[in-house]
DNA sequence: TTGACAAGTAAACGACAGTTTACTACTATA
DNA sequence: TATAGTAGTAAACTGTCGTTTACTTGTCAA
């Protein structure tokens, strides 16, 4: 069941995501769900708290999805060095793409980026937030990357800090191109050679 | 001499880069200069006429730079091949080094882009612009340095696609991730390690 | 010196912003 | 069945929006 609250808050995440905040009217907001601006006050008590809990609502699914895709970490452990390494490779691109979709294709997410996309120079948190999300969504798991590959590339040398920007910087492109594609498919097709061509170059 | 309307469009567009077009007022731009709001009208005939001149004023300075930038294309033909491609290579890096600084650092282009930035989604149009001036910046150069690349690198095979995304997306998001850094040179020498990892790998 | 023009101000205009208020209808519980 | 409480409406409020109008300067050419 959705609750009214609930579609307040997702007619309002749509439209703040396309014209940014100050250029959307509660009766804009009110006028999605067929009811009069008045009647939005019942449930926040004013616009900048719609768009707080839009705010936290996207705090409570990326905890929730982090749960879900809570590292493991000793699940496999003890296997021949090359195995190991492919299997930790693969792992790091299969949640690079899932990052990827998430934030393409999740109605959610998606809207929650562009939002943050429109509000990102008038406020130092949301500009700090945007990177948060975009950067720790995928970085984090690319550190994880950066060392193995530091371990089992034992020219050793490479920069890491360029390693990580050649590994996200075409993601993080894609994702922003994705906006003005229709089939977002492409787009992970894309993404999905590009981090074969990272790795390939890494052996 | 800064003529007022030349003052008027430069103020604007400085309120419009930092809040979107919607969130600022004619009486905010006025009121940079020190004057009543109604003095714009004397000089544009509306707000939306500001804005669209912002556009044409930037499409020229893009002309003008394009004109200084010609590609001689003729200027060094006869050499040897690995001096002739090392030039070329280095010809690509210098002009997508300027490039990079143009967009970061100078006032003009820097909030022209995070303008658009910020309009990006509600106007095909502008989702257009945006994305024409910054991959025809870069690109269509690059364009140049893969035709370059595929020529010379013998084995072939790589797709050109992949290859102008692995050589332009880290350079797009620095150019992103300046904006929230104070010394853009910090990005500068990102952006160069990036093309000599890149040109480096392509050997 | 005069008169046209350019560039500003202050005030008014209607429209719409976000918000509050008074009121109505429905629902559920005692 | 009476009564609270919930969720909506319509209208009013104050303020600001973009724009227009009437008026005041200063400049400069005839």
């Amino acid at each position: 069941m959705e609750t009214t609250k609930e579609l307040i808050l997702i007619a309002a995440l749509r439209l703040f995501a396309k014209n940014g905040y100050e250029a959307v009217s509660t009766r804009q907001i009110a006028g999605q769900l067929g009811m009069t601006k008045g009647a939005l006050y019942k449930h926040y008590k004013n616009k900048r708290d719609i768009f707080d809990s839009i705010v936290s609502r996207m705090r409570e699914r990326d905890l929730e999805r982090a749960r879900e895709f809570g590292v493991p970490k000793d699940s496999l452990s003890k296997e021949t060095e090359e195995s190991y390494r492919d299997t930790a490779l693969e792992k790091i691109k299969a949640f690079s793409i899932a990052q990827f979709r998430y934030w393409t294709k999740d109605e959610f997410a998606s809207s929650f980026r562009k939002m943050l996309t429109l509000e990102q120079y008038r406020n130092q948190e949301i500009a700090d937030l945007l990177r948060q999300y975009l950067i720790s969504g995928v970085i984090t798991h690319t550190q994880d990357l950066m060392r193995e590959v530091a371990k089992l590339h034992h020219k050793g040398g490479k920069d890491p800090q360029i390693l990580a920007l050649e590994y996200f910087a075409p993601i993080y492109m894609m994702m922003n191109f994705s906006d003005g594609i229709d089939d977002k498919e492409e787009a992970v097709l894309m993404v999905e050679k590009h981090i074969n061509y990272f790795m390939e170059s890494m052996r």
